[in-house]
RNA sequence: AGGCGUGUAGCUCAGCUGGUUAGAGCGCUACCUUGACAUGGUAGAGGUCGUUGGUUCGAGUCCAAUCACGCCUACCA
């Protein structure tokens, strides 16, 4: 073996290997044994891997791992979607290299170069999920635009169209202007920028004075509707019902009475633009009936911009086929000359952005599809509510409910070309028929050939088919095995920030079809940021790529990565500064196990994951620890007698029950932290005991035995010990670091007895024998190791070199101690480097430490400052009399005595007394020393 | 405005249903290349658990108030 862990020479095949001998499939497609499934969260096919993704899978990876080793029935269902919008900017943006557009291909075509496209360059982030080593059942892969998964859409469609729960209608909609689609409420991101706030003077018509306005939108006064006052606003009763000029038009608009307006706001006059705002629009709703609002064009709903959110042909002609910032300036200017600007000042606003295009998303008036969610919503509360569904933490069932309650109907129809079209068609009179084909609408309806049909341009928004993803994948709605055996699916794995946009509508889409959950638990994790616990993006340069942190990149290389295309080229510098700062050297390559238990242990229950580099390099020297360790092993048990034949006899000394006892607790901490999604204390357990107790001191004192005189059948069972004990290791710690704990196992498998192990993946995951921890054994050990300890103290104190052996005395302890010093003498003498131990006759000059009731004594005539000495048991004594005090004041405390459990206040006594009686010691230890002055 | 969350060692975080002396990793200090490992070993320094009250025999842990920070949802033109 390597003297160092080197990650690259062993990641690379055992991949293939797992994959190609089928060891990710389910082992079963019926309910032979108990299923376990995760829906692999479907990452867009336009996308490549980042950290959130490979947070995400180690945790699903290790959940999947464990539980096929725990003899689960086991599938983790993988996939990408379409990505509606975002597969067609790419394409799109392609075209545009070639100076075309998707229009001069036609629609047909583009589909297929998007097809095209999907074929070469779709595979970018499955390839990359491998190298994470995530054991998903690639033989099952999907992708929501399959034929299947196509069909399942359909027949939702068409099942809510029939049901009366989709709709279309014409409202507004948040309306990209630049992707020409409406998107849904979720996809809209607003940020709070600094803008202006525009005073405007509205005229009277009867020339008697004017009103203030403001706005932070000028270019919309021109499709402004009324004027809108607080119907109990003393200041403006007068000119309610009266007509308004509107400035740089033609037009009069009424002043109308509504609630909505806040008097102590500004004027109290608020503009009404029910065409391009949400709250203004339910205000038009309201008076919509009225006879001044009925007078105006389209009865007050006045449309003003083109799909590009530029002017069109409602406006006064100088506007007409601006952009609307452009019409803004040009609007302000005109209303400053007209002296109609009252004043302008700064303001802060929330600006919506479409979070795709980035563009400053309009409110639009168009015909677009709807689900009608409260029906489906109520449902989908219950199974929370009744723990059909439970969240992980629990908390986040609350921001579940708080949105289920609050819900909106959701627009699902997408400007788009890219996606499942709109199983609509529409006659002459723009009468609508839903159904699976034209020919079956025809026949639905009795539509003879005379009649003309169109089909709806549209498609739908992506999360409608990600909706359906838990039935979809596995066949629905065809009653298939697989359906039967993974449906309900066991855990979904997501960040909070997905809530909303997939697990909400899953589950409501689930309830609805299979009247079955679609998953059990869900589990919520935390997103990712870096160092300093910033979200991590492209623009702000921070992004570490997983695969960087796997393969090492260099500092250049890392460079032009962050700096490469991005939208402010002047944030370069300050980005490359902050890099090489960051990272001097460039990244090292960590290697995929020391990546993945960085994220397990980063897998606590708070919210924010901050990324350090240097947690990733301590996990990657625990992969070389364990790597040595188990160098150590082989080259102990090579060529020899590890008690595999049974016939020979096998002795375990103490170190032997010991660290069988500790990994039996240690493999029950694990599962149950495992259990509870604390990949963290799971991941700690493993450590702490790989290298606190198995490293530290089971092969020390392995040395000790098969080192010295020990007889044939302690030396086997020592190193059966050995074997055996790495060998469950590697099992408990496979789920979270795969590859070197699979490369180790069959190394070391054959030795502890394992014949035809083909993988350690399908090996039983290590259950605790509780029969196997023996308290004494324990309490031996602890007391063992505190005899070294105080050793070894001694000699750091007195600068004494840790190699050099040295004479050591002991004095009292009681029966248990002195027979254990006795016993375990080679384990002393050996770990602390012991030339002689024997009784003290407490007059020669001497450092001391306890042991338990046992003082240990090293003499050091002359070596010895009294003065530190002194100091140092000084310090020691005026911690131990404070717990004195302290413990003895609980005790006399009548209170405590009688209300307190009982074994409570048994452990304070005995406490108490063996402060009192190392108190004693490093008394008579401190009279000595002074005695010596 | 509403909802959620966080505040423990220089940094990143554990601390489960309240019970000895509050832990880990990284960083720091000193010593050590000992035959698994310097991606290592040994020893050590470092915390009045944001603040103030309360409940309790006992509070980092439960309750209330308060301060600071963060996120989400909805926004006032």
């Amino acid at each position: 073996m390597d003297k160092t862990y080197d990650p690259k020479a062993i990641e690379t095949r055992w991949y293939d290997y797992w994959e190609s001998a089928g060891y990710f499939r389910p082992q079963h497609m019926d309910d032979s044994a108990e299923p376990f499934c995760i829906m692999l969260p479907p990452p867009n096919v336009t996308g490549t891997l980042h950290m959130g993704h490979a947070f995400n899978n180690t945790i699903m990876d290790s959940l999947t791992r464990y539980h096929r080793m725990r003899g689960y029935n086991t599938l983790w269902q993988p996939g990408t979607d379409h990505a509606g919008i975002a597969t067609q900017m790419v394409v799109e943006r392609q075209l545009q290299g070639e100076n075309k557009s998707r229009h001069d291909l036609g629609r047909e075509k583009f589909i297929e170069r998007v097809w095209e496209w999907k074929q070469e360059s779709g595979n970018t982030i499955t390839t990359q999920l491998r190298r994470l080593g995530s054991s998903l059942d690639w033989s099952r892969e999907r992708f929501t635009l399959n034929e299947d998964l196509s069909a399942a859409v359909q027949k939702v469609f068409i099942d809510l169209y029939n049901e009366g729960l989709i709709y279309r209608g014409k409202r507004l909609v948040n309306w990209d202007p630049v992707l020409h689609t409406a998107i849904s409420d979720l996809e809209v991101l607003s940020e709070e920028e600094q803008g202006q706030l525009w005073h405007m003077k509205y005229p009277l018509a009867d020339g008697s004075g004017h009103v203030i306005v403001a706005t932070t939108r000028p270019e919309t006064l021109l499709g402004d509707a009324a004027v809108a006052v607080h119907p109990d606003d003393e200041r403006y009763q007068s000119i309610i019902g009266q007509s308004i000029r509107l400035p740089l038009t033609d037009r009069t608009i009424p002043v109308i009475a509504d609630n909505y307006v806040d008097p102590e706001f500004g004027s109290g006059c608020v503009k009404i633009t029910p065409a391009h705002d949400f709250n203004d629009y339910e205000v038009w709703n309201r008076h919509s009936h009225e006879a001044a609002i009925q007078a105006l064009d389209n009865g007050g709903l006045i449309n003003i911009f083109t799909i590009d959110a530029a002017m069109n042909d409602s406006v006064p002609e100088q506007y007409r086929g601006l952009d609307r910032f452009e019409a803004r300036k040009r609007i302000v200017a005109d209303l400053e000359t007209a002296g109609l600007l009252e004043k302008t000042e700064a303001h802060k606003l929330m600006v919506p952005r479409g979070d795709r295009s980035n563009a400053v998303v309009e409110p639009y008036l168009t015909n677009q599809w709807y689900v009608k969610v409260a029906p489906l919503a109520e449902p989908a509360i219950q199974a929370v509510e009744d723990g059909r569904i439970r969240f992980v933490p629990e908390n986040w069932s609350k921001t579940y409910f708080e949105w289920m309650r609050n819900i909106q109907d959701w627009c699902i129809s997408r400007q788009l070309w890219w996606g499942h079209r709109i199983p609509a068609w529409y006659d002459a009179e723009e009468n609508i028929y839903v159904g699976e084909s034209e020919q079956a609408v025809r026949a639905q309806y009795k539509l003879g050939d005379d009649i003309s049909l169109r089909r709806d341009e549209d498609v739908l928004d992506t999360w409608f088919s990600s909706a359906l993803w838990p039935m979809s994948t596995l066949g629905w709605p065809q009653d298939t095995p697989e359906f039967r055996t993974f449906y309900p699916t066991s855990v979904l794995v997501t960040g909070f920030d997905i809530i909303f946009f997939w697990v909400a509508r899953m589950i409501m889409m689930g309830l609805k079809f299979t009247g079955e959950v679609p998953f059990r638990e869900v589990y919520i994790h935390g997103l990712v940021r870096d160092s300093e616990g910033q979200k991590m993006s492209k623009s702000k340069g921070n992004v570490l790529d997983p695969i960087d942190l796997i393969d090492g990149i260099d500092i250049d290389t890392l460079v032009k990565k962050r700096t490469s295309g991005l939208m402010q080229l002047q944030q370069a510098d300050k980005i490359e500064k902050q890099t090489r700062k960051h990272f001097p050297d460039g990244i090292n390559a960590y290697g995929t196990d020391s990546l993945r238990f960085t994220f397990a242990s980063l897998a606590g229950p708070g919210r924010d994951i901050k990324f350090d580099i240097g947690r990733i390099e301590g996990y990657r020297n625990y992969c070389n620890k364990l790597w040595n360790a188990s160098r150590y092993v082989m080259m102990s048990i090579e060529d020899q007698d590890t008690g595999l034949d049974e016939s020979s006899p096998v002795e375990l000394g103490l170190a032997e029950h010991w660290i069988i006892a500790r990994l039996q607790q240690t493999e029950r901490e694990v599962a149950q932290q495992l259990e509870h999604y604390r990949f963290d204390l799971a991941a700690q357990a493993i450590y702490e005991f790989t290298w606190d107790e198995y490293c530290d001191w089971y092969l020390e004192l392995s040395k000790v035995t098969l080192t010295g005189d020990s007889s044939a059948a302690a030396q086997r069972g020592t190193r059966r010990t050995l074997v055996r004990v790495l060998e469950a290791l590697l099992r408990l710690a496979h789920p979270i670091i795969p590859y070197i704990t699979e490369e180790l196992w069959q190394r070391v498998a054959p030795y502890a007895g394992i014949k035809d192990g083909e993988t350690i993946m399908l090996q039983p995951y290590p259950q605790a024998d509780e029969s196997r921890i023996d308290a004494t054994v324990l309490a031996a050990v602890e007391w063992v190791k505190a005899f070294i300890l105080g050793v070894r103290r001694i000699r750091a104190e007195f600068n004494i070199a840790p190699g050099k052996p040295l004479p050591v005395r002991f004095t009292g302890g009681n029966a248990q101690e002195q027979s254990w010093l006795d016993e375990y003498r080679p384990y002393l003498t050996s770990l602390a480097k012991i030339e002689s131990l024997e009784p003290w006759n407490e007059s020669d000059e001497a450092a001391t430490a306890l042991a338990g009731d046992m003082t240990i004594a090293i003499p050091l005539a002359g070596l010895i400052d009294p003065q530190a000495e002194l100091a140092r048991l000084q310090k020691e004594l005026d911690k131990y009399r404070n717990d004195r005090q302290r413990i003895s004041a609980k005790l006399e405390n009548s209170s405590f005595v009688d209300k307190a459990p009982a074994a409570v206040v048994d452990k304070e006594r005995q406490r108490c007394n063996e402060i009192e009686a190392a108190i004693v010691k490093l008394e008579q230890q401190y009279e000595r020393i002074e005695s010596l002055n």
